[in-house]
DNA sequence: CGATTGTTTGATGAAAGTCAAGTACCGTGG
DNA sequence: CCACGGTACTTGACTTTCATCAAACAATCG
């Protein structure tokens, strides 16, 4: 655990190496996962402002990360104009994917949420070199459950899905490690 | 319509009077409402930093609304540090209502998206002195299919949840005017 | 006034959830 | 080395929720 439910932070925390996800819980103990988080991530442009993380992140592999202090990412914002940038950017980034999920669940059936939550994931390890060959082959540690929280499904479902991609060989996927065939 | 999908804007705009509507639309022309917008709300606040507009922004009731240059924007952020602080602000409030969203469509039923749905309008208008009376009563512009839209239901099924919760006297809804009873 | 557009209701169907049983795969300690 | 308990995954039978389709009606607007 990174950073639980209600905690404030004097600082924000950036992931170096693996795997992580924010958590909504339910009060009756589901959840949701708002968004994984790669190397490189910030692990939410909020804390930049506020001390007050609301949900809860989880490491999902072994995880590096560092965290800043928030009082000097502060006055380094105003003595450093291009900083400003580069957090907008990341906050862009960061709201066009929550967006995405909006819709996702909104719009979208079983299939097509883990067909995108997959390929999505792929594409931002892709642009962290974080992949191998072609057709392209990366480490995959995602649990189903990981996959129903993030999608609203049930693992159940999801394993009912993923078996369906396997066999009409979209994906190959066994032993944390996935390939994408089509 | 005050935003189209993909324009460039070096404007942002904000809501003056009346109801709006941030809003993705698929391929299939299927829509999902993001956010509605009320009087005193930044379209987005992504804005901010970067002229595409992502999405569709309509008007749902008459809309006055003003627009201020981003350039301008940008200077004042430096010379006048407290607007920072109320665009930080705008932001966090608006990914917790983004996150708040995702854990509706991804975790809760049909009842319970509408239900919040509605009780999160009624505490913005709230806020706004929009509201009149106790129990609290209020004009209520939105049609069903915004309600669909947003909670990721067919027109159909809101109907009937409607239905459902007027038969039970949580709420009295017609001519435009919602009552919360319960 | 007819023409849209919005709402209600019921019958039927499809998608995903629940339950349950069985298998595979660890890590632990004897 | 093996037995064990726990977690993860698979599969099938059955149920629930919501979507789809359709028809009727109400409201709104030139």
């Amino acid at each position: 655990i990174i950073c639980r439910d209600e905690d404030l932070h004097d600082a924000v925390p950036v992931i170096c190496d693996g795997w992580a996800a924010s958590i909504a819980t339910l009060s009756d103990s589901s959840r949701q996962i708002l968004s994984f988080l790669l190397p490189g991530d910030i692990v939410s442009t909020t804390l930049l402002f506020e001390p007050r993380g609301r949900h809860l992140v989880e490491a999902i592999t072994d995880v590096r990360y560092r965290v800043f202090r928030r009082s000097e990412l502060k006055t380094a914002v105003f003595t450093h104009p291009g900083l400003l940038e580069k957090f907008s950017k990341a906050w862009i980034e960061e709201k066009y994917r929550a967006d995405q999920l909006i819709v996702d669940l909104g719009r979208r059936t079983a299939d097509e949420r883990i067909a995108r939550l997959v390929l999505n994931l792929v594409e931002r390890l892709l642009k962290r070199g974080m992949t191998r060959g072609e057709p392209v082959e990366l480490d995959f540690p995602l649990r189903q459950r990981h996959i129903a929280d993030a999608t609203g499904l049930t693992p159940v479902h999801v394993s009912k899905v993923l078996s369906e991609f396997r066999r009409s060989g979209l994906i190959k996927l066994s032993e944390r490690s996935l390939t994408i065939l089509d």
